[in-house]
DNA sequence: GCGACACGATAACAATTGTTAAGAAATTCT
DNA sequence: AGAATTTCTTAACAATTGTTATCGTGTCGC
């Protein structure tokens, strides 16, 4: 639970901070099954989280967020269809909760909620586009470099392996790409 | 220029027909230059077109559109920025076209047609979508069997380099990939 | 009708990536 | 600290795809 000060999502809680919860879990906790009807919405206030699905049964991760990201299966929180997605922590992390139902009231009650679930969605929305262009535009050598310069609290952060399924090569093909950018700077 | 009574564009033009011109151009005409800024939508009342983008000299192919479709840059004709891909008819075609101005008066004027704008936007983003995924689950021999599958009016219509271009791959690779689906059906 | 051009199949070879396996290095847990 | 687990690298080989080039067919415009 939080004081009424808390301003942790980003917007000031005011009255509805009781209506939050903070949650701490362990690494590879799942927060929310692939096929299961998402509950809750989560906020990062500490570690590390992905998205992914089951492809064939391989591992496919497409998205990792961290502290002061508010992440959730936005379409099946809303809708109530299930999910097409896992969430599941990579780190040791700190969260906050917030159930369909405390969200709904808060919904109701506080101005500029609305706006910044829009903003949630077409922040997703644009995430997938980008990944698409990546896809077409570059090979796996250019994406992984790509990534390196945009985003290198990924390439730190994150298991090896999850950069690879996020990159859509195999571990292996990633270890000997990253053996080659090195080779190639000397 | 139409008459009173069409509705080619799948609405009524009432009063705004003559707003609307037609145009008969050959194939591989390119309606819309990448990097020009977008000054009229089409309407496919005959023929096929293409939306592609320069990718380091390559062709990349990303949409194809047949009879009966609105077709645009809808990014740079409503915001006047540069469009980031091209628009070509593959086809002979017969198009409808509405400027810009044209447009804007018909919106302020008739019902229901930001209704229309906005699932003309929706249909676009659901298609990265689907892209996206794709490219992400599938190898393109199977990329290249969904498309059989799902569209195959587009694999008999478009000239195979185009299916190559948009499935990711060469032409050569998918002559290769349909004469292996060949023989093992057998 | 004829020449130019576009289109598709195929071959030979190169380059990239996947697969499988083994072992080293790092991390986590007790 | 020591065991168990996870993570990463490397190697050898297979499979896929790209590159380049050639050839045959068809189609379009004049």
């Amino acid at each position: 639970m939080l004081n009424d000060n808390s301003s942790d999502f980003g917007i000031n809680w005011g009255q509805y901070g009781h209506l939050v919860e903070e949650l701490t879990i362990p690494a590879k906790t799942t927060l929310l099954h692939e096929g299961d009807v998402s509950k809750n919405a989560y906020f990062i206030k500490k570690g590390c989280l992905r998205l992914w699905f089951n492809n064939n049964g391989k591992d496919v991760t497409f998205q990792f967020f961290f502290e002061n990201y508010g992440v959730s299966s936005i379409e099946s929180f809303q809708s109530g269809q299930p999910s097409l997605f896992s969430i599941e922590s990579i780190e040791p992390s700190t969260l906050l909760v917030i159930s369909k139902a405390n969200m709904d009231l808060i919904i109701a009650g506080l101005p500029g909620y609305q706006e910044l679930m829009q903003a949630h969605i077409l922040q997703r929305m644009h995430h997938y586009a980008k990944l698409f262009l990546s896809r077409i535009k570059n090979n796996p050598q250019e994406r992984y470099l790509e990534l390196l310069a945009d985003s290198p609290h990924i390439v730190q952060r994150v298991p090896q392996h999850y950069i690879a399924s996020y990159l859509g090569i195999t571990p292996v093909s990633l270890s000997r790409i990253r053996n080659k950018v090195l080779v190639d700077k000397k």
